[in-house]
DNA sequence: CAAATTCTGGACCGAGTGTTCCGTAAAATT
DNA sequence: AATTTTACGGAACACTCGGTCCAGAATTTG
């Protein structure tokens, strides 16, 4: 949570450790650094965040209304006053490529949500919920990117109203194929 | 340049003067401190890349297509293997709302694109190149959204087909109203 | 040329950084 | 209960951080 708010780079080793509740020492026999926690982070962070993301959208019933769903999910949590943003989007702002580990592992990440968008994507065509030439890869992968975007507006405080715009416009998206 | 690509919080003061190339002593003259400086970088930072966006936008031609014009260019940019994404996203990224200042001026430039974007799709719209029933505030707002996401992408050095996917879907977004 | 201003290199500061060492206390295992 | 393992608190480390002070060099100005 605090990586989260404040970044890799923002963030003392001595505030993590309070913020856990562990000594500093018991960090350092854990995972190893500073940095070896800050991808602890990410990949809790994935549990906790992305894998369930997978959960909603293969929920029982309309594959396109479980989409949507996650998207005005996103909104509303985007819209939150004090919106932190999500931690993989911000990693990849801190670190770009710099860090090769660091790249992999959000790379990863960012692989696995396109692909659960993608396959939702996949079931709503199946159940004949969105245009049949629509494609599903590619529009997966604009909804990642997307969703980076909403983020990004969410943590810096943009209006509610542009956000809620961006999520009605990719709505029609979808309907249009 | 030196913030653009580490961040704030990654860059150190000896850097930054070395990268100007003045001495220390001049910058603290000239800007008070390190956060100053950051935000003189912002600062210049529109002056000199967003900014440049409104003669784009605005040249003699087809709006749209100076539009898309535009949009290609940020794919381009994007999908180059030494992306730095944008100050602005990044800057956004990094402090999110935590530094009203920075925040407030991130959110100005932010609101200027969102002009831009929405006073193109106006001309076009005079013009005849999209549909009557399309609502510019709203789609400017939208790609304003979605040009921080392709930052984020091209900053994490996401696939070049992932980004060119996106900008696709964009227009036909804008082909379909 | 002389005076005033600007710029520069470098020493220096205190505070804070991530990290390590170590002796001890609690917990778990046998 | 004895022993091994794990966790802790705190001192101390080397280092970097942003920032300041100052004297001299360079440049501009009169």
């Amino acid at each position: 949570m605090v990586f989260w708010k404040q970044g890799y780079e923002g963030t003392g080793v001595a505030e993590l450790c309070e913020a856990m509740g562990i000594a500093k020492q018991s960090m350092y026999d854990w995972v190893g650094d500073k940095r070896g926690l800050y991808i602890a982070a990410i990949e809790r962070y994935k549990l906790t965040h992305i894998c369930g993301l997978k959960g909603h959208l293969t929920a029982p019933g309309s594959p396109l209304g479980n989409l949507w769903h996650c998207l005005h999910a996103m909104a509303e949590y985007a819209k939150s006053p004090d919106c932190m943003g999500c931690l993989l989007t911000n990693a990849e702002s801190e670190f770009g490529t710099s860090d090769p580990e660091v790249a992999r592992l959000t790379a990863d990440i960012e692989s696995y949500i396109v692909d659960q968008f993608s396959q939702v994507l996949d079931r709503a065509k199946a159940a004949g919920e969105v245009p049949e030439t629509l494609d599903t890869k590619a529009m997966g992968g604009a909804l990642a990117v997307f969703r980076n975007g909403i983020m990004v507006a969410g943590r810096s405080g943009q209006s509610a109203s542009s956000i809620d715009q961006t999520i009605q416009l990719i709505e029609g998206l979808l309907k249009a194929g």
